[in-house]
DNA sequence: TAGCGTTCACTCGGTTCA
DNA sequence: TGAACCGAGTGAACGCTA
């Protein structure tokens, strides 16, 4: 008897006798005779199969598409089997097995975003860049890059290495271990002068309105990829949907951080937004800021200098365009996970009363407190 | 013997000897042959083909339309198959099967887009909206309807019931078609109290900064679908890649329009971003506001009522922030496709001078002129 | 690797409209 | 009448899991 690879070499499609590819349904079929069956088998009584001539047309390669009724009525003769055909709920599972290990692979793959390569320091710029960046612009992107060293990563470096340190299984642990970094971000944002000269309220009304996203950048730069404790931790506190959501996120965010400046200028524009970004559902946190003028002045200085700085890394200026679309198309995506992300905490009054007081202060209050409470930011100046 | 794909290509219609474009009927025929084929084959019986001369009439390129009874003959005698024309029950059949998969189509993208059921008017609402409708909120939202009616959709009706009118080959041409219904748009925000009670100067500036994208969106509410004009004007104005990305953005708008007031709340939330969202070289028209504070709240307002509409209108909350996500994708979506455009239109000085002096002012002008020239936007109160 | 599904370019029917 | 277009069906190429 043949083997099975004998059988497929030299054995013709049992319904056309076309080169078949392998066993089909159960049968030995060719490319497109597998093809026919998967799609007319499972119609068979949604759609009238019916033959032109008597019923018993010859199916050959030439003339195979000729009448479908009897190309499928050959197809069962020969064997082929409907239920080897995957149904609708099988094939939805598969998508989902699918999904699950691209998403996997996707982590450990480092995708490339335009044509900017990484650098080493911020101090390198080619003749070309100069064109678009001024003495002043390159002093002040240094300062930055230079200010955010001496912050998050010289915190992450001496004592948050990683982040979350354990798989947890409460929000609030989870969210009081976030803020940690939380408040060193907060010292980022302190040596910024256009942040620190602002009002005390202003300070709080911008932290706490972009708490969520800010955060998450932040995150992609100090800890870079998705660790496990992390998958887990996230799974536990905000559930599949949220997590997947989050995971995709970072996902997406991953390429930026080959760049050494792009997310720490991104971070200070998303923090001088004076407007409500969170879906909270209470009514008293959602002040607005007292001098909108000077943060919209900030925003705007840092969001010029992100544009040049992204012009000048780029060949072309309409690479500069799609990649700030890429950049803005990411944030929104982010500002969305964070608006589902505070929908699900709002109502979780247990869990908030649980945080440590600076992450309380983020989330509607369960009950009426003093609010002095929110002294325990000290965004001070200093 | 050949192989189909060289057969197509370099043999003639084997009625007329025209260039072929495959096998119709069975045969290698061209387009005209196909067409004269079905359409007279199956009146044989009914219609009396006679040949004028003695039935040998050659049949060629330029003469194939003198005599019908010889083409026809002809056909048959190459081997054209009157059985290879649908019947009328397979016609009817197939026609059904497209309606089919049309619905399935609109419904996928309906469900992708939320279980919002398209409505007649703005003054149905169950009570299950009351509940996050007030009373004031609806009595707003059919001003805003009616007063959208009585503006844009009543010009539309009067005398702008299509646009393009023509195939337009010049830009200015086309942009000055396009200042019509621009004008009105202006009206619509006229008549919006929070608009109209802004100083003139900001007036100018939020119907500058957000040109594009407020009459993209109007102009899917007030002449929907995408006409042979549109698309031949575009391609010759702005070329390929703009126009498919324009008409990707008037695809993605399609299904908001089945909703009767959210692209009009969106047109207002849009009208009040005092960011510059233009792509404009010049730094003169960078102007910002100067109550960007009353634009704010005006933007809240209509932000606020959307929001509050889209929930009435969604069975879930979750399904809500699905909807708002998507409408701001797009929003997004439609901002790069315009950033692009005003890029492209930059440097076109040429045209620009050619246009009417409003639509003149939307752009960087070509030379230092007085600046009086934006009187001609007529935004004043009234 | 065998054997599923998915994607996409292509063919050939009909339909529309200038 | 015929150029231009639409859309269902086809099958080659490929992706993926077990
Ligand atoms: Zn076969
Ligand atoms: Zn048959
Ligand atoms: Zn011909
Ligand atoms: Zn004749």
């Amino acid at each position: 008897m043949n083997n099975s690879s004998t059988t497929r070499s030299f054995n013709p499609c049992l319904v056309c006798g076309d080169k078949s590819i392998g066993f089909n349904f159960g049968v030995l079929s060719c490319m497109a005779c597998k093809a026919f069956f998967r799609r007319n088998a499972v119609r068979l009584g949604t759609y009238d199969f019916t033959c032109p001539k008597d019923g018993d047309c010859s199916i050959t390669h030439t003339f195979r598409r000729i009448c479908n009724c009897c190309r499928l009525a050959k197809c069962f003769r020969v064997g082929m089997r409907k239920d080897l055909i995957l149904s609708e709920a099988e094939k939805e599972a598969r998508r989902k097995t699918v999904a699950k290990n691209r998403q996997k692979r996707e982590q450990v793959l480092k995708t490339q975003c335009l044509d900017m390569v990484p650098v080493s320091t911020i101090q390198y710029f080619t003749p070309h860049q100069l064109t678009y960046l001024s003495q002043s612009d390159r002093i002040l992107l240094g300062n930055v890059f230079n200010t955010y060293e001496t912050t998050c990563i010289a915190a992450r470096n001496s004592h948050l290495p990683e982040f979350p340190t354990k798989k947890h299984t409460n929000l609030y642990d989870f969210l009081n271990e976030y803020s940690l970094m939380h408040k060193v971000l907060i010292d980022y944002f302190k040596v910024i002068p256009e942040f620190n000269t602002l009002a005390i309220d202003d300070k709080i009304c911008l932290i706490r309105n972009q708490f969520g996203v800010v955060n998450n950048i932040n995150e992609a730069i100090v800890h870079p990829g998705i660790s496990n404790n992390l998958i887990v931790s996230s799974s536990n506190v905000y559930g599949t949907y949220i997590t997947n959501r989050l995971i995709k996120s970072i996902q997406r965010i991953a390429p930026f951080t080959n760049d050494p400046i792009i997310l720490k200028l991104l971070l200070l524009v998303v923090a001088f937004s004076s407007g409500n970004c969170r879906n909270r559902n209470d009514t008293e946190m959602d002040q607005i800021c007292n001098d909108t003028l000077s943060i919209y002045f900030a925003q705007n200085i840092y969001t010029e200098l992100l544009w040049k700085y992204v012009l000048s890394r780029s060949s072309t200026e309409i690479d500069a365009v799609k990649f700030f679309d890429k950049l803005v198309q990411f944030l929104l995506y982010l500002l969305d996970v964070h608006l589902l992300i505070d929908g699900y905490i709002n109502g979780l009054y247990f869990e908030i009363e649980q945080m440590e007081p600076l992450m309380q202060s983020m989330w509607p209050k369960p009950i009426k407190r003093d609010s002095s409470l929110m002294s325990g930011m000290d965004v001070e100046s200093d």
